[in-house]
DNA sequence: ATACTAATATCA
DNA sequence: GATATTAGTATG
């Protein structure tokens, strides 16, 4: 009889002994009895016959997690303070919905172990496409010699030093040329064998990335994001297990396919916020990245056109040469904090001349908050304490935390004046205002209030390429991964508003975000872009350059003792009752009081104090080494609390 | 995690 | 006093 220790799935039980007449290896997923129930576990190890009694293990479910898959899962449990079970969890695995339906026998799930040593060599596809590109390749073959892209003097320079390190970070321009480079590291890769992951920060929204890489791999890259269905996760799945595909594309859970012999992992718009999870397991996907890379032997290359900060710091650093055909762009900054005349007048301009243009707002949707001006009070969700946001489309209004809704209010609640005023601009008040003022404009809206699905991102895309709309306005989402080479005139509204968060990283968020607006526009020709700020001398010196950018931040940021030199933690507490929430925060306080080597940066009510109806309390930590602060974390975690390392919100 | 149990609050 | 809610504990 062979007894093994175990850990149960979706459960932050201890280890658990359990027995089975037949040998099992470290790694497979088996179902066992627990109380009256069956419940899922994974084998730790084999342990020597314990003293008190053991119930069997009731069946094999198929799946083996590799010995450096539950080594990556502990270090992701242990450093983002998840449960062992949430941490393997991520790795998806070979079959969708495999535990427990079939029990294959012992014999086959060794097969299934071992029979993965010899891959098989990609199957040779002939893939012919028109892109509407800058390269004209007619027919890729992938496989053994496949083509490449053909790569300028300073692209090969910069692919032949990402062949030499391990691990790097691409810093290149929007439009310099990093996805040829991507491309040829890639067939590189298949000609040695191995496999690739390649992932970006929002798959759904960068159907560009996707065709161009279907151009080049054909059925060899397959696109992995949440909003697949079981169908063609199966599809996926079977035609990775075939050694079919050989490329997998996608956002954060991407970086947990079950992919064999990866040889290379992509972090493209390395510095997006988007990587790091919001819920358990908080991890960081490019840090994640980085220590795959090292346990399996893979090779990493993070990218963007604005590296972060701790990216820049930690990582050999290759940078890409802006091309000799960089369009000109002019900069002129502009007073105010809503649409004013200036803004239209350009706008107008550029409309009249036949030309495109971007507007980006900070906020989304419809998203005003209704104040008072007698006394000043925002009309706020009963349950976050945030200010609900006015949807006219809807005729109500929204908590953006917990979705309670309301029909709109005409009266103050506090003190009864009317009417109630809306104080910030929303993309469907922002495009009134300029349909009003512009007469035949076109806007296209551009955020998640009216791109819901994918098929309503295309068909925006289309009618803006196809020159049927003149305007594409909208949030966060516009600086993120597409090109719109005939854009002539952005407009960059509401700076100050992310240079003034309550955030370490503000200047960093605004500066990124400036940059890669501008870097959608002017392919093409010359543009200007409008920055609507009060601040125009912090921006001044970096528009064209933003290693300068980094240089200085970095300075500030080492004076300042924030990250990467530093490491910071938060704490968040919450419960139903403020009391006891209040009284886990100052228990926690007085245990962290006891470690000397880190820091209470502060402790007290959340930025948002309720979401949900449960109040809510943060710490925030500091620690120049990370270790004596995991340290601390550990000693302190319990139930009541949840750790965010390496937080990126702070609300 | 969750089943089970003990303790405490809620209400007629 | 019965029932609902919460807190605590062990699980192999």
């Amino acid at each position: 009889m062979h007894y093994y220790e175990t850990i149960l799935l979706r459960s932050s039980a201890p280890h658990l002994t359990y027995h089975s007449p037949h040998p099992l290896c470290t790694g497979s997923v088996v179902s066992v009895p627990l109380h009256s129930t069956e419940k899922q576990a994974v084998i730790l190890q084999e342990k020597e016959k314990p003293a008190f009694e053991t119930e069997a293990i009731i069946a094999e479910a198929g799946e083996v997690y590799s010995a450096e898959q539950m080594e990556i899962a502990k270090f992701i449990s242990a450093y983002y303070f998840s449960s062992f079970s949430e941490a393997i969890s991520l790795f998806i695995p070979h079959t969708v919905g495999c535990c427990p339906p079939t029990t294959p026998s012992y014999a086959e799930i060794q097969k299934q172990v071992y029979g993965i040593v010899g891959a098989q060599h990609p199957t040779v596809t002939t893939v012919s496409y028109d892109r509407e590109g800058i390269k004209q390749d007619k027919h890729v073959i992938v496989g053994m010699g496949a083509s490449r892209p053909t790569l300028s003097a300073a692209q090969e320079e910069v692919y032949s030093q990402l062949l030499q390190k391990d691990k790097s970070l691409l810093f290149g321009v929007t439009g310099s040329g990093k996805t040829e480079i991507f491309i040829t590291l890639v067939v590189k890769m298949l000609e040695e064998g191995k496999t690739s992951i390649f992932l970006m920060p929002e798959i759904s929204l960068t159907p560009q990335m996707e065709k161009r890489l279907k151009a080049y791999f054909g059925d060899a890259v397959a696109m992995w994001h949440s909003k697949i269905t079981k169908k063609k996760k199966q599809q996926i799945l079977t035609g990775i297990e075939e050694g079919r595909i050989r490329i997998v594309a996608g956002a954060r859970s991407a970086l947990f396919v079950p992919l064999r012999d990866l040889g290379l992992i992509v972090v493209d718009e390395e510095h997006d916020d988007s990587y790091k999870a919001m819920t358990r397991p908080r991890y960081h996907a490019r840090d994640v990245a980085i220590l795959m890379g090292q346990k399996l032997g893979a090779k990493v290359v993070l990218a963007s056109a604005t590296p972060s900060m701790t990216s820049y710091h930690k990582h050999a650093v290759v940078i890409l040469e802006k091309p000799y055909i960089q369009s000109k762009k002019t900069y002129r900054f502009i007073q105010g904090d809503s649409i004013n005349q200036e803004i239209l007048k350009a706008l107008r301009q550029n409309f009249h001349q036949g030309r495109q243009s971007l507007l980006f707002l900070p906020t989304r949707g419809n998203f005003k908050y209704l104040y008072c001006e007698q006394c000043g009070k925002t009309h706020r969700c009963p349950y976050c304490s945030v200010g609900m946001a006015l949807h006219r489309a809807y005729r109500h209004l929204k908590c953006h935390y917990c979705n309670y809704t309301e029909a709109i209010r005409e009266h103050c609640t506090a003190c009864g004046y009317a009417p109630l005023k809306s104080e910030r601009m929303g993309t469907v008040e922002a495009i009134e205002q300029i349909t009003e003022a512009i007469e035949d404009i076109k806007v296209e809206q551009f955020d998640k209030d009216s791109i819901t699905t994918h098929k309503k991102l295309t068909e925006a895309l289309k009618r803006f390429e196809s020159e049927e709309s003149h305007l594409l306005l909208g949030t966060q989402m516009l600086s993120k991964g597409h090109d719109y080479a005939k854009i002539t005139l952005s407009v960059i509204m509401g700076l100050d508003h992310i240079l003034g968060l309550a955030d370490y990283r503000a200047r960093e968020r605004a500066m990124s975000l400036l940059f890669q607006i501008a870097g959608r526009s002017g392919r093409a020709s010359e543009a200007e872009v409008l920055i609507q700020t009060a601040d125009r001398e912090f921006f001044t010196p970096y528009l064209e350059d933003y290693g300068r950018f980094i240089r200085d931040e970095l300075a500030f940021l080492e004076a300042a003792q924030y990250p990467p030199f530093a490491s910071l933690a938060r704490i968040l507490i919450a419960h139903k009752d403020e009391r006891k929430a209040s009284k886990t925060t100052m228990d926690t306080v007085s245990r962290l009081k006891t470690f000397k080597e880190i820091e209470i940066v502060g402790h007290g009510k959340a930025p948002v104090e309720r979401i949900a109806n449960k109040f809510r309390f943060q710490i925030l930590l500091r620690a120049k080494n990370r270790v004596p602060l995991l340290k601390a974390l550990h000693a302190v975690d319990c139930r009541e609390i949840e750790i965010d390392m390496d937080p990126v919100e702070f609300s």
